[in-house]
DNA sequence: TTCGTCATGTAATGGGTTACATGATTAC
DNA sequence: GTAATCATGTAACCCATTACATGACGAA
């Protein structure tokens, strides 16, 4: 999870660990947090195993930011993590995987949403089956909220995801599948490509 | 975590861990999943605090079915937890406590629930305002689109405990805060009273 | 008789957290 | 000069998971 998150973030530019956790909880704020007391370990798991190292040799006075780069052996590492998750699909992790999509190729991007769209639908039947059983039987009040709110959210998320789909495969004005007015713009356009290098201020000017 | 579920599933009757886990599935599986690996050691710890007990004294041939019930000290433990819990509000375990609601005084209800809501806003501006900075300073498709996905499902969060704040202050029909129009009916017409007793087959009929 | 589900358990491990400690730098 | 934020780090622990093993019971 955090050795996925630490190379991706990486992989854009060098940054300090406190930097990291800024960009982590920016992107993923919703779904995640980190504390230092894990980002910091991992940090250096990382450059022990040679994924990662340090970009300026040494802080001399006290023991100033410690800015780490990915190495050529880390940039590997990310990519096979990421496209294992994929390939295995932890269902927990997929909003993490998903901030890194565009380093995936555009069939693999679709066959993860797509593995994802199905592994809510079942979770969502599976929750309307429950439901049903649950209002003759009675469950208490709260419960059943708790439930049908359940059930809300993950057709939310379909729906997001059937964009995601429907963008990814080009067709930006056709017909949606035909169910309910679609919601607003579908994001990408063109499939987004890896720029990499140039450290740009991403999201937040930081430093 | 374990421990509050487990009580109060056994507040409601008695059970054994295999059929704990499935109501637990059922009730919390949108948020929530528990393994054998973690329940079955927490039932016994459980019982060496002296929190349950066997209900059936002993299974003779082979290792059957162990009925566990909650006791008094177990029934105090519970009610401890759970409102300790609101107190702090720890907001991830939000949705476990919600379906023991019903065992909270109403005014710690609503008070719960309103510490949520704001908990939730907290974290939706925090998200609008990335956004906001995050749209000029170009941050890629995905990690846009997850942002916003992000927002968007902590709106419907806050809409629907918005709709039990209200249900909770009893204005059933009355205007909502003004805002846009509300979704479907609000769910409690009355404060529902902790039936107890009863080994009824809450939701599924088991064993 | 074999398969699926019911049912209970253990050992090794994992991936994180909290709490704490330290100190530099910036803004007022 | 002092408070807030930046910045790094460690130790103790916690809560759960995976993988594995065992075996009963009912249905085909």
């Amino acid at each position: 999870m955090l050795e996925l998150a630490v190379l991706g973030l990486l992989k854009e530019r060098a940054m300090h660990g406190y930097e990291l956790r800024k960009q982590l909880t920016q992107r993923l704020g919703f779904f995640w947090t980190v504390s230092f007391g894990s980002l910091y370990p991992t940090l250096r798991k990382l450059e022990r195993r040679g994924w990662v190292e340090k970009a300026k040799p040494a802080p001399t006075t006290g023991r100033r930011k410690q800015v780490y780069r990915i190495t050529a052996a880390g940039e590997r590492e990310f990519m096979a993590l990421l496209e294992e998750g994929v390939a295995s699909g932890e269902e927990d992790k997929f909003p993490l995987r998903f901030v890194f999509f565009r380093y995936l190729r555009p069939e693999l991007r679709i066959r993860a949403l797509e593995r994802r769209k199905a592994y809510l639908q079942e979770r969502l039947e599976e929750g309307h089956r429950t439901l049903t059983k649950a209002r003759h039987g009675r469950a208490d009040t709260y419960t059943l909220s708790l439930m049908r709110h359940g059930v809300d959210v993950t057709q939310r998320d379909i729906e997001w995801l059937d964009e995601l789909i429907a963008a990814e495969r080009g067709w930006v004005g056709e017909q949606p599948p035909a169910d309910g007015p679609a919601a607003d713009a579908p994001p990408p356009r063109t499939a987004p490509t890896a720029e990499q290098a140039e450290p740009s201020d991403e999201i937040t000017t930081t430093s």
